[in-house]
DNA sequence: GACGGCATGTAAGTCGTTACATGATTTG
DNA sequence: CAAATCATGTAACGACTTACATGCCGTC
């Protein structure tokens, strides 16, 4: 029986084939990366942890720092063939679900200013979105690899749509539609 | 009270703002506009249709249409006023889960020919997604107003992801990381 | 008469977030 | 010593998808 993998299984799966890690570890890895296209929760990575080991794809070894107990868990060549099957599934879910467009979409029922503040909200949210981005590569010294790949297309999206946001600004300022 | 919002009420609510319709009606206009950042399915239709109506914020009527029952919803004030409110909160959200960049990020366990071919594969994606749009680009008459916006701010994002992967797929080649 | 589109609806199940609980350690 | 951080975990809840069920209508 192949695992059955959920939203977080490549998560853990991956993190871990980067190098030995605690499931605390793995949530500030998430926080710092893929959480802006990819999300975990520890509601989700703790059971799916114990979940993995007794199907035998990662082993947990008890690391405790000091007086607090901590499990370190490392990948098995069994997990490692099943995060090669998952990277080789033709798959490619996106989903996307964003307020701003949404309001946007519908704000004909609100005053001309008020659609403008809308976009200028947008903008404001995706230039904030660019400069934590940015602190990330600042912080992080390779400029290769493909996480550094997926971090460069992150900014070109967000730059993309803080200009879209300014052109708009324009043409709804300009009392056209 | 307030109605407590859920995915769905907006979506619903903007769309009889535009006009009366029915539930089957809805599920259509979604499919063909907000779906791309904001989805619905009739699992989430018809039970917020029947809060809504209980809640007084729109009004159902039944329109047969020959032998098939059908009830066409309108908007109420309070339901416009309960529109307006959304529109006017200052929450945007925003949420991603996008596969393809997650692979990428852990395609470092793939051989790099395999790499290449999972940024194609992306690439491939958002290219479809930019048909699907200038399609509906073309038979939509009106090139004005919001949904116009929101459309020109889609084409925007999927053409920054597919130069992306077009400027990384010549870096990769090259055998850059 | 089969198939596709119109039209409404529900049940089951999955998925994910949030809040909470516990307790140790480090830092200001 | 208080607050932040380390570290693990669970319970409750809400959200959404999928599959299914029903039945009418038009057309090939």
């Amino acid at each position: 029986m192949e695992y059955a993998f959920n939203g977080v299984t490549p998560v853990i799966l991956g993190f871990l084939d980067f190098g030995s890690r605690s499931g605390y570890d793995i949530k500030n890895a998430v926080d710092k990366s893929t959480r802006f296209f990819w999300a975990a929760s520890y509601g989700q990575i703790y059971p799916e942890l114990r979940r993995l080991e007794k199907s035998g794809l990662i082993e947990g070894e008890s690391a405790p720092r000091g007086g607090r107990r901590r499990t370190v868990y490392t990948i098995t060549d069994a997990g490692r063939e099943a995060l090669l099957r998952w990277l080789r599934a033709p798959e490619l879910t996106r989903e996307v679900r964003d307020e701003g467009m949404l309001k946007l979409f519908f704000a004909g029922a609100l005053e001309p200013e008020e659609a403008l503040g809308l976009l200028q909200a947008k903008r404001r949210q995706h230039e904030e979105a660019l400069r934590r981005l940015r602190a990330i590569e600042l912080d992080t010294p390779e400029s290769e690899g493909l996480p550094y790949v997926v971090l460069q297309g992150g900014l070109a999206i967000h730059e993309s749509i803080v200009e879209w946001c300014s052109k708009m600004e324009r043409r709804l300022g300009k009392g056209g539609s």
